[in-house]
DNA sequence: GGCCAGGACACCA
DNA sequence: TGGTGTCATGGC
């Protein structure tokens, strides 16, 4: 089997640099990853530039902005009531606790990540979004993508549990980088979306026990 | 017209 | 702890 490195050279190789996270300051990238909760980024595009053309893309004037303003802006996202709470205690809590995001990642990163979680509507995916491509900081992100895959060329077995748990499993063989962490997931979204989905049982896949696994119905 | 997306939460046993 | 329903728009 090979070793995760080299799946992550053999990713990078075939896909190039997937320079995420999409975003021109590190509040967009923020906003961004709670929108795209179950979401596809198409739609949070949408919304993004709603905010954008309200003058409403960053955390201190969302912090400030009327709930049924955000409300508009994220329809387009989904399940945006639920996100137009969560953005705006998010952007509130930055601002009156922290003062702005970039303090949040001056903090130890585990406290930070810690202080994340105990937002609402902020889980561990959202949090390790926020940590890696919002502040540089070596956090793997963990999703459904690199769980099915995890499993299926045997990184993971239908053992492990907790999120962190295969967030710790995968960290441990991957260079404590954030750069190559978050290139990582974003390779792995990128294949799963590009080859595992749109043909799952494809024979043409370049990484061997990935789509033409033979394996029990994992997908 | 049904299913799913770059999840998280509430509720239940 | 683990499983299930809910949120909600847009693309396929």
């Amino acid at each position: 089997m090979s070793s995760l490195l080299n799946i992550y050279n053999m990713l990078l190789n075939y896909w190039g640099p997937q320079n995420w996270w999409p975003g021109e300051t590190i509040d967009e990238i923020c906003i961004g990853a709670i929108l795209t909760q179950n979401t596809t980024w198409n739609n949070v595009e949408r919304a993004l530039q709603n905010l954008k053309s309200k003058h409403l893309l960053s955390i201190s004037s969302i912090a400030l902005a009327p709930e049924e303003t955000i409300e508009e802006c994220l329809k387009p996202a989904g399940t945006y009531r639920r996100k137009t709470q969560y953005l705006i205690n998010f952007s509130q809590k930055i601002v009156s606790q922290l003062g702005k995001i970039e303090k949040l990642f001056l903090m130890e990163p585990n406290k930070a990540r810690k202080w994340l979680l105990g937002l609402k509507g902020i889980g561990p995916e959202t949090a390790d979004s926020i940590l890696c491509y919002g502040g540089n900081l070596p956090f793997l992100v963990i999703d459904a993508y690199t769980l099915r895959l995890g499993k299926r060329m045997g990184w993971l077995n239908s053992k492990t549990k907790s999120y962190e748990n295969v967030q710790e499993i995968l960290q441990r063989e991957l260079p404590k980088d954030p750069q190559v962490l978050g290139e990582f997931h974003a390779l792995i979204v990128k294949h799963s979306k590009e080859i595992c989905r749109k043909r799952p049982r494809c024979n043409s896949c370049f990484m061997k026990d990935c789509c033409n696994a033979g394996k029990q119905n994992i997908y």
